[in-house]
DNA sequence: TGTACATCAGTGAACGCGCGTTCACTGATGTAC
DNA sequence: TGTACATCAGTGAACGCGCGTTCACTGATGTAC
């Protein structure tokens, strides 16, 4: 049944956004498309009328990422003190808990690059990031400062994650989070 | 065929070994048994007479590379400057290009607390780097910059790993590890 | 304005494939006499 | 010491399953007259 006009595009952004999400929570791989259309409500032969394989919606999708948590981003170094809120969100226990709204760095990326398919998108998106942070630096070394600190948020967020003890999770984000803060100004 | 008396031990841990190695290359769902067991020169039905599950070897796996890298990391702690020893060899170039021998944190245990099967080993092999760093600072709060050399550290080779250009892999590396040395004493 | 036709998003069965796991079987070795 | 038997690591076919992808088909909509 053919459908009204901007259906399709409709349908094409709800197909991106669900499977932004379930990469970034449940990992590219293990991310199914006949699942993903089902909770669409759709089957999954439709899928080719919107995408000629998965590897292009893994792309279109760490793009639609990479914008939302842009989006996000913005609004946090908009803020009085734009770093200090951007360390605090990254290294929030929402942030820990919520990978498949959070940042595809360590989640999409770090698969992607897994697999020997980095995409130019991941360095956008880092670049993004690091370019968000020195607008926030002053001194010396800003380019430089800007790759630690997102490295340290980074590695943070990863530890927390991958830790069984909920409580050494929350230490390894809080003694973090107060040692960034505190560096920085 | 019944084997030797010592076989069987030996076959066991070139399974665990092998596996160990294409985890942290190709992740744990990306690793079949059949492919693992044939590159050892086995059939893949003989497997399940060493391991009742391919979750059983994940675990044994997790924990053999946690054991090969704390033997190399007991030789880095051993030098004249342990910490600057540790830093170099985490953020190195072979470290980057050689994840099936390297720090299973950003490999294996990151994908089993993606899939929600946390093990208790990712805490102990974190716990385990976490004390080597803590025995070579000095002053106060040396638990807690431990965690943050650590972060850094994971972070920083993540990203060095999931970058697609290798000119911005290297700057991630180089930029961090200059940090970490000049911030230690 | 009303009618005939073309379009094409979505359907659902089917494709080959590799996965983890099972199972009846093999046959060289270790053990018991 | 020589022989009969039990053991069990490893074999290889088979299991059901979900994967990504294909394909002939449907039928409500947009378009042409």
């Amino acid at each position: 049944m053919r459908y009204s006009q901007d259906h399709k595009a409709q349908t094409h952004q709800r197909i991106i956004k669900e499977a932004s999400e379930r990469f970034r929570r449940d990992g590219i791989g293990a991310t199914g498309l006949q699942p993903l259309m089902k909770a669409l409500g759709l089957t999954h032969g439709g899928f080719y009328s919107h995408f000629k394989s998965k590897d292009e919606l893994v792309e279109k999708a760490l793009q639609a990422a990479g914008d939302q948590v842009a989006g996000i981003c913005a609004e946090l170094f908009a803020q009085d003190r734009p770093l200090q809120a951007f360390i605090d969100a990254y290294l929030s226990e929402w942030h820990q808990t919520t990978p498949h709204e959070g940042c595809p760095l360590l989640t999409m990326s770090s698969e992607l690059g897994m697999r020997g398919q980095p995409s130019p998108t991941s360095d956008e998106v880092l670049n993004a990031r690091l370019q968000q942070i020195q607008g926030t630096l002053e001194g010396e070394n800003i380019v430089d400062r800007s790759i630690v600190i997102m490295s340290t948020l980074v590695g943070a967020l990863l530890l927390s994650r991958s830790v069984e003890n909920p409580e050494f999770a929350r230490q390894i984000l809080d003694v973090t989070r107060a040692h960034l803060n505190q560096s920085q100004t």
